[in-house]
DNA sequence: GAATGTTAGTTGACTTTAGCAACTTTTTTT
DNA sequence: AAAAAAAGTTGCTAAAGTCAACTAACATTC
């Protein structure tokens, strides 16, 4: 690859890197971090055990361990045991977790709604086609499995 | 703006986040932090005072002191006295700090090179356009001085 | 089928990162 | 000249993250 297309790509990288600390900036108005955030969001996808969100989250799995405690002591995680593996413990939301969530999830669309509402909807709307365009050729020629 | 566009925007956000990470773990094979590195970065461009660089970086000059402290510590960094205003410590890469400078620099493009060179080259050509033309667009119509 | 190795998760000890407030020195304001 | 503000340092603290040792359950292999 040519310089000049390295550093088109690093340029964006650095500008978008500033657009997401900003639409990142709600979890500060929560009392959530965001691995805490993220580890809500991934287990009601049903990503459920902490090995498999350590995986995903490429967080280390003793810091993993005692996040995810700490959530189940807040009543928004509970453990049901995997009756194939004893070792899996198997992770869900409770109620009040899943409000938790819904909540978190609202306010990052309100902050992304801030971020992009200004833009004009036919400039918009090539926004949104230029981010599926470039979604998709990073997945579809990326050999990491996880993008 | 609608929920589907809503929608669209935060998975790219997610799958970019992760394509940053992977851009960002060349820092984990230097012994230098991402602050570090932009600490060096932003000061070999002429942000030459703590209290610029707290400014830019938003970061708490506390923490700024100490780690511009530890660089100096190195030798990569010198301070430079200022005769206008004798509160001011300004800042200097020495030519160790410049030779980091450039290593960490190449191991960014390496990075970025590693991660798209993959993709072919018509279709590469087709993402750098849309990456200038979200950036253009998000820095046009946003009111964030900083983006 | 007992020994060995591996996997899932927990815990203790530790380091790094970061934030806050008090403080000194110098400059600016009134 | 006094008061306020700005630049930077330092002490104290908390949060975030890492690493290794450990238990329990499962898998392999001989």
């Amino acid at each position: 690859m040519n310089a000049e297309n390295i550093r088109k790509i690093r340029e964006f990288n650095r500008s978008y890197t500033r657009v997401l600390k900003l639409t990142d900036k709600y979890h500060l108005d929560t009392q959530y971090t965001l691995l805490e955030s993220r580890l809500l969001l991934e287990i009601d996808r049903g990503v459920n055990s902490a090995n498999q969100l350590m995986l995903l989250l490429h967080v280390d799995k003793g810091y993993l361990s005692r996040t995810l405690k700490k959530l189940k002591s807040e009543g928004l995680l509970i453990e049901v045991p995997n009756d194939q593996d004893k070792r899996i413990k198997n992770l869900n939301l409770t109620n009040d977790g899943e409000k938790v969530l819904k909540m978190i999830d609202q306010r990052a669309d309100t902050q992304v709604e801030t971020l992009f509402s200004s833009i004009p909807t036919e400039e918009l709307e090539n926004v949104i086609r230029d981010m599926q365009e470039i979604k998709n050729a990073v997945k579809k020629y990326s050999h990491d499995k996880e993008i």
